[in-house]
DNA sequence: TTGTACGCGTTATCAT
DNA sequence: ATGATAACGCGTACAA
């Protein structure tokens, strides 16, 4: 035999309908469409429901409809502060509207990614942001055979799988190289933590510029699978000079490494940017602060975070963005470390 | 009339428990408690759900049980490098685990945290993780009535909900201060910004100490209820000069601004230490690779995440921590911004 | 605009 | 150890 579950105090639809002396899916109607009642009843259920304080079954409602209000987002990283600003739009965007978001963190791994992107589309999401463009090719027919809304964060490139937001790293890391040409830099180091694919494509757009210029160097590069930080970045300053010490300046793939640069040349009284030009990458709030300022590429983060999911909300709701392929550009932010000629 | 929604190429519960030839509810029963099945049964239930490519529906399974297996976290903000590792620190312990993070940011408000909380419990968490413990008189009944294991998170203080874990911002900011006075330090500035309850609580004990040494100095005062910045520190830097020119060290209460600190002082060409003797607060990675290096107080801030996280998993599953309340301490990092006598 | 009838996929209860 | 039955709270489809 059954059981009997039902709690007196619960308050269900059931019991929002009752006081407001209407059926329940005329309750359930307000709540989902308020527009489709008349005035009367309208009012009649709203203070019913405020009355009793009824707040929605959302797993009695993902259940019926088969669908869930949750937006669904695939990071690399917790840490990183590239990933926090993100974040800080894609929630400022969300907070706003009907949805939620469920966060998870592939640990820059793709299989990872995969796992979880089948744990997540069986759930339903709304719709899903994920970073990069580089999804394993199961992950990539998931995604293809999925009727979510779906946008590719962090970079543009071609074959989208629905939409797209980003910028082109290899072009931004040329525009920073090609600013130190016009300082008269030549041994233009590359250095890169982590080596993600966003970093591997800024390292592309290097190896591009360097080797038109016919300034390609190998010993002009030193990258790390390591994580990034400010002290990794003294010591990958370090091998560089081991390797080329005629190097002239250095070009970062992250401010952190560019900090730790510069904070290496304090201790070897490298002068900055006489004997040693540095550019950053990413643009964090310090590189403006710092002495000498530094040279940096800005990113616009937040909004490619707020606009990803400004995107996926309109989709889901029918409104098709006319660009399926958002390109938010960057900026070399020209600062006092990579300012030889003024 | 009712419908058909079936579709064909679901699977379902029912779908596995057909493959497995046994009932629906001892499929169900293999995947919350397989111990209970028989070896024979436990065998063709895993390989029927294995073979059809099964995943719960985790809706189904929140509204027939009555409960989810999500934890709560309510965090102040997303940008802040602390929580950015607080969270590292929650979702690693989680991940291992069965349960699922919903996060939420209340923007270092207390009456947003008391919506989200209402939001929250409405779903039935399995548990809940809050930032502080300054919560409003509302959220704090609301805890109290709820029956799912609580931690309360960063700080240690009288009166929790239910566990708790951090450390005392008061005596952390007191040690701080403690070892400036041991190198010779008398007119010691603090720096704040943003003025949330932990800053306030550093400030506390900084405002404790100075007048038991009879140093106390409103002058040596600078806040901003302003988010924390580089750039700030610079700023407050530059305030608290004006309104105490014999400043001789400065206590920041995040190392953000201790970086701008530091940058003023260079482009004022302060010497750091002898002239200013410069302490930040949570030991951020930076501190140690800085030119000089920086002095602060190292936090537990991943060790927190994870073991509230830990905490909450443990209750839930039956297994209370002896522990109500965890406190993980601090360390005075010293360094060479605030060593004058060695 | 409103209501009727039923099903969403799972688990609790009780019985064997 | 296993199964039959009902219920979880809501939304869809259709009818009026």
């Amino acid at each position: 035999m059954g059981r009997k579950r039902t709690k007196p105090g619960k308050i269900r639809l059931t019991e929002v309908a009752e006081l407001a002396g209407v059926s329940p899916i005329t309750a359930s109607r307000f709540f989902r469409n308020p527009e489709a009642l008349s005035l009367t009843k309208r009012v009649r259920v709203e203070s019913a429901a405020k009355e009793l304080g009824y707040v929605p079954n959302l797993a009695a409602r993902a259940l019926a409809s088969q669908r869930t209000e949750v937006i669904g987002v695939l990071i690399p990283s917790l840490t990183n502060n590239v990933f926090s600003d993100v974040l800080r739009g894609i929630y400022d965007a969300v907070d706003g509207s009907r949805y939620s978001v469920q966060l998870a963190n592939t640990r820059y791994s793709i299989l990872q990614e995969e796992k979880l992107l089948r744990l997540f589309l069986a759930q339903k999401p709304a719709g899903l942001i994920v970073t990069g463009i580089d999804q394993t090719p199961e992950s990539r027919s998931i995604m293809e055979s999925v009727d979510c809304p779906i946008v590719q964060l962090m970079e543009t490139g071609p074959d989208p799988v629905d939409m797209m937001i980003g910028f082109s790293h290899s072009d931004a890391c040329r525009a920073a190289i090609s600013h130190l040409f016009a300082q008269g830099c030549r041994r233009i180091g590359f250095l890169g933590a982590r080596m993600d694919p966003r970093v591997q494509r800024r390292f592309d757009g290097y190896v591009a510029i360097m080797k038109e210029a016919s300034l390609y160097d190998p010993r002009l590069v030193v990258t790390t699978p390591l994580p990034t930080s400010v002290t990794l970045g003294g010591a990958l300053l370090a091998d560089l000079l081991t390797k080329a010490p005629d190097t002239d300046a250095v070009f970062c793939a992250n401010d952190d490494l560019a900090l730790g640069v510069l904070f290496e040349c304090r201790r070897r009284h490298i002068s900055v940017p006489e004997q040693m030009a540095i550019s950053g990458f990413n643009d964090l709030e310090f590189m403006a602060s710092a002495v000498p300022t530094l040279t940096s590429v800005r990113t616009n983060r937040y909004e490619m975070g707020r606009d990803a999911a400004t995107m996926v909300i309109e989709a889901i709701e029918g409104r098709r963005p006319e660009q399926r392929v958002v390109d938010l550009g960057f900026t070399v932010m020209e600062r006092q470390s990579s300012m030889r000629r003024t």
